[in-house]
DNA sequence: GCCATATAGTTGCATATGCAATATAATGCT
DNA sequence: AGCATTATATTGCATATGCAACTATATGGC
């Protein structure tokens, strides 16, 4: 049958789903490490690029990390809530603040880098130091990441 | 300061915040392509799960893809809604029956294989052979998925 | 200064995802 | 058979994600 063919073939090449599991198992791994926190992984990257570039604004950091405007008005809700990111008032546009941490959301940045390290350890093993090397090369290719070395 | 060598540390190395970003670009490939025949790039992954080792369990979907069983109770509910699966009715055990893809949904598995191809081309394109290459062993070592060759 | 256009952000809607708690059914032990 | 334990699925809650439509502001041409 063609139709059996055709699944095979979506089964044995897809990229996508082979990228998205690899995105939910990693997730995984950070999330159990953060939840103490109160943080998700998400909430940290979004955190660590903010206090990295900040104050920025929302669509340059939809840019550069691929986010949709209306999800980061969402994500950055809960973050403002929570206090770990704050609107600067000086803003010379009236469509919206750029963002930039505070002293509460610095504070955690330092308070979870162990738990950060370990996650990443357990990232690391999984995908090996081939994978590694792939990830970040291809987010500093393509996605403008810093390279880290 | 400490806390921005660590900031700079998780913004360099972080193997999620890439491994997320990667996620979110392939997914758009897929779904621009998938978008006409009104079923999303996760779904498509799940349907072919679903043609090729049906009649299948929720909870040995979620063992196979990663998926928490929560989530796939939800995510077929929409496919089961759409007719592309179906419940097998002479299941034994009371606690859900297994899932296997219809008629309806092995057809449109069909029809969408030229679009899935563009937007696996798109996404071969980004990530490179060696990318592909990597992702498939990951895939196939860790996650159990089939090798292709 | 005024209007057309472009830009930034938000809201409504829908799907995707996971954890905790719960419901329900199967299984094992006695 | 009866009960404790285990296994499967669902529901409530919360966050994550994107599209389309909308609001509000900025900008450029006149």
């Amino acid at each position: 049958m063609k139709s059996k063919e055709n699944i095979e073939q979506i089964a044995c090449e897809c990229l996508l789903s082979r990228a998205r599991i690899l995105n939910r198992v990693l997730t995984v791994f950070y999330d159990d490490e953060l939840r103490s926190y109160g943080l998700k992984a998400t909430q940290l990257n979004l955190l660590v690029f903010v206090a990295r570039v900040g104050p920025v604004r929302r669509i340059d950091i939809g840019k550069r990390l691929h986010l949709d405007p209306s999800t980061l008005t969402r994500n950055l809700k809960i973050m403002l809530t929570n206090g770990w990111v704050e609107e600067r008032i000086d803003g010379e546009d009236g469509r919206g603040s750029p963002l930039q941490v505070t002293v509460k959301g610095r504070d955690l940045l330092s308070q979870i880098v162990p738990s950060w390290k370990k996650a990443q350890d357990r990232a690391r093993t999984l995908i090996g130091d081939e994978g590694e090397t792939l990830l970040k090369r291809l987010a500093a290719n393509k996605f403008g990441f810093p390279s880290g070395r």
